[in-house]
DNA sequence: CTGGTCAGTGTGACCAAGTCACCGACAGGC
DNA sequence: GCCTGTCGGTGACTTGGTCACACTGACCAG
């Protein structure tokens, strides 16, 4: 069974491409593992088959904060941005649900990017999907109250009005500090909006948070 | 004259792409217009020959930061974005020096993009650069304080001592408001490491302001 | 040489948010 | 049961962004 298939985007490669990607094994990745750390040099271009990859930048303090998450199907354009702009890089990229993924050797991802057109605007789409998304952060950061962000957060990632996620965690989600999002919560629960309890967040007034996620 | 013998990056392209390429003409853009708006469509790929264009994000209160300084031989890369990945974009772009540029259409750019290796490339690296430098932005944003981006912004940007700028622009560069900016030059003005007059910073002592920029 | 206008700057009060240094509370393994 | 580590809560403090002004010099029209 070709694993081509299974990441949208590349399942219409053509026929050459697909062959030598199919000549590649997908390999598995546990939670929490790291893909790659600051400063590391990169050995290829990596594809998510399942699971998902958050990419963090880490600050000296050690507070980092969340740049995106590479879902199934997409790919961690971080990891190239070495092999073609040079510079060094100061992200740090960890699995957070169990993965599976397949590295594209330096080799072979320039090749494909040589001969094939559909690699190449899925490579294309990828970087501007993922500096598209970069710039949401940079502007939510710079221009939105922690109230707003943690609203949206809590609004995009709960499942069924729920949210198991540590205050920790949310905090890194929006570029944030434990405390500040502890005592958020905290106030938003008075106000009768959430629910929490140890690692889970229950939203119980939608429509008010959309109304804060929505003010500034 | 070939312009694009000028723009560096582009000089050692195959024949047939830089033939197409020439027959494009250069265009004058005089300082202060703005290339585009935020949600507007785009046109095509914008290479700049002279002057300077500054891209900046705006937040909805009017304040705004500077992402990057498209210099010559660059090409502003923002302008693609919409052409691969979709998404409509918030950033804004504006001439600071009087520059000339080249509109590589749309059809053209795709086509040169399908052809010519050279191309690929030079378009890869712009990408690279852009976001590695954004992401520069927003580490020194989440984790620096303004002092210490204060004191970089001064020592890159100043020319044989002296910055001519406002408060209010050298807030912008640093991602910070003018008041903050005025507070904090004064400080160092009082600390006998710069000296102030309407419009330009005299640095007196970069020995200490290389020490404020490396602190945090 | 007024007086008006405007960009650039100075200032104080206030509030939002990050930091530091804690402590308590709970869960799971032994 | 107890210990240990993660999670969450809290107060004091500092930094930085915002608001609402007042002040100043440059330049221009009358």
């Amino acid at each position: 069974m070709s694993w081509v298939a299974d990441a949208a985007g590349l399942a219409t490669l053509d026929p050459d491409a697909r062959a030598r990607l199919d000549r590649l094994s997908p390999i598995t990745a546990p939670k929490g593992m790291a893909l790659f750390h600051p400063g590391e040099t990169v050995k290829g271009f990596v594809v998510v088959l399942a699971g998902r990859i958050d990419v963090f930048l880490t600050g000296p303090t050690g507070r980092d904060i969340l740049l995106y998450a590479v879902e199934p199907g997409q790919s961690c354009v971080q990891s190239t941005l070495g092999l073609l702009g040079g510079e060094d890089y100061s992200g740090e990229a960890v699995v957070q649900q169990d993965a599976e993924l397949v590295l594209i050797p330096r080799e072979t991802f320039l090749a494909l990017m040589k001969t094939s057109e559909r690699f190449r605007e899925y490579v294309f789409t990828a970087f501007a999907q993922r500096m598209q998304s970069m710039m949401h952060v940079l502007e939510k950061l710079a221009f939105s109250r922690v109230e707003a962000r943690l609203a949206q957060c809590l609004l995009e990632r709960a499942e069924g009005g729920v949210l198991r996620a540590t205050h920790a965690e949310i905090a890194t989600m929006i570029g944030s500090a434990r405390e500040v999002v502890s005592r958020r919560l905290d106030a938003l629960e008075k106000r009768g909006v959430l629910r929490l309890d140890r690692g889970v967040v229950h939203i119980k007034d939608a429509a008010t948070l959309v109304h804060i996620a929505e003010s500034a």
